[in-house]
DNA sequence: CAATCACCTTACCGTCGTTAAATTGCCTGT
DNA sequence: ACAGGCAATTTAACGACGGTAAGGTGATTG
């Protein structure tokens, strides 16, 4: 399974610069050295992990098709990582340190919305993510990027209960509105998404008002201006104190 | 495995009526009928399926063990259901039926927020919940009661974008503080938390606002405030028009 | 009384997460 | 140059899981 080159250990008695039946090294199709697969590591497999999870979702992860993606047997994977939960908290976090964290300018409401798009867009484009915030988000890029927040909080004025509510109501609706969104991509048949909308109609008379204003009607809305929209009205009231 | 009593197909030529060596029915030890272990009914699955996850949480439910607690074999749950997913669906939706619909007073905002503050009570009794919620909600018990939330808004004179902001500001509201506080309930281990807390202590360089502020430290805030304080502030956002 | 049908069981398959033990290969002290 | 030790990975295997196929059972119906 892993005829790796010989080497030169053949003729071990022999002293190797003596050995001229070798080729130099720069004629040598592939240099032992450079040709040997690259060493596992937690990052690589985090980087499997996200890449396998953003092609194939989070229910068909698995320990045994990560570890073929990085060439590797399964149990590899767990000299470096203790079970497969840590696998994915990690990827989850990963995944947030591609939220660039601005920096600070002089208008914090500026700042909280750069982020708070940023941390949507993150989640929009990795939506296996939002069926596993139902674990604890304590990576450092999450704390980072909350710490972030919530010092911007502070620039506003904002201070004590108002800071800690403030706090609460933009995490939770950036997690609220990013679950719900990334919940329809995630299920790669728009047909899903189709037929519930197909189902409110049909049901006109359980759901007359949702009927009227086009509940999970694409066509309708634009998600990108509901939170929008939204996310002024949380930070009104935020600003407000 | 399964001797259930004989019953008096013992002698099948005999009459039934003339043969008086059976006791009277009313004398019979467990008639035969009563004694007959209840049908397995969808219901039944999903309201064993709810008192499971209560005990053992989301990723211990097993078919298996649940079958079990209905004294029936694994396989014969496939003949009501047609995959676990489908139990997980049920059961969430289950648990929102709970979530009494009030009556529509003159009051909208009130009426929201009785129904907001039960739903995140649901929540918060069936923190298993908050992991499955990364899963299309479609169920009726949801749709009724979001059908009564957006009528709710147009009650207070909400149409057309407004409606719909307001309607998903709402929801992804309630979802985000649900999710994030049912998480920490779920992680059964309150050391879980506090040892957050003592991370972000400990790392107070990093996050120094997060430390000041009392990020996850039970001891200074209380949820159910900054729940109704952050709900207040969604309120008059969705009011304000 | 035979046939049917809904409902449940027995037997089993392939896959999963995870562990234990054996193996490989590099590094270091002598 | 070589033995020994340690880190990293493999081989082998376990128990449990979700799910399927086929067979049984018992009440109902023609």
């Amino acid at each position: 399974m892993t005829p790796v080159e010989p080497g030169m250990s053949t003729s071990p008695s022999m002293p190797r610069q003596d050995n001229n039946t070798a080729p130099p090294v720069w004629l040598r199709a592939t240099p032992s050295r450079a040709r040997r697969k690259p060493p596992l590591t937690l990052d690589r497999i985090v980087d499997a992990a996200v890449i396998v999870l953003d092609e194939l979702g989070a229910e068909r992860l698995t320990m045994r098709c990560l570890a073929q993606r990085l060439d590797v047997t399964a149990t590899a994977l767990y000299w470096h990582v203790r079970t497969k939960d840590d696998v994915l908290d990690l990827a989850v976090d990963r995944i947030f340190g591609d939220v660039p964290v601005p920096d600070t300018s002089d208008n914090w409401l500026d700042d909280i919305r750069v982020l708070v798009r940023a941390w949507r867009g993150a989640m929009l484009d990795h939506p296996w993510a939002a069926g596993l915030v139902g674990r604890p988000l304590l990576g450092p890029n999450v704390l980072a990027r909350t710490e972030f927040l919530q010092s911007a909080l502070v620039r506003g004025g904002c201070t004590g209960l108002q800071l800690a509510v403030a706090t609460r109501l933009l995490a939770n609706y950036v997690i609220g509105a990013s679950l719900t969104e990334a919940t329809w991509r995630g299920t790669t048949e728009p047909e899903t998404r189709a037929a519930a909308r197909a189902h409110i109609v049909a049901s006109a008379n359980a759901y007359p008002t949702l009927d009227a204003s086009g509940h999970l009607d694409d066509a309708r809305w634009d998600d990108d201006l509901l939170f929008e929209e939204g996310l002024d009205g949380v930070l009104r009231a935020a600003a407000r104190r």
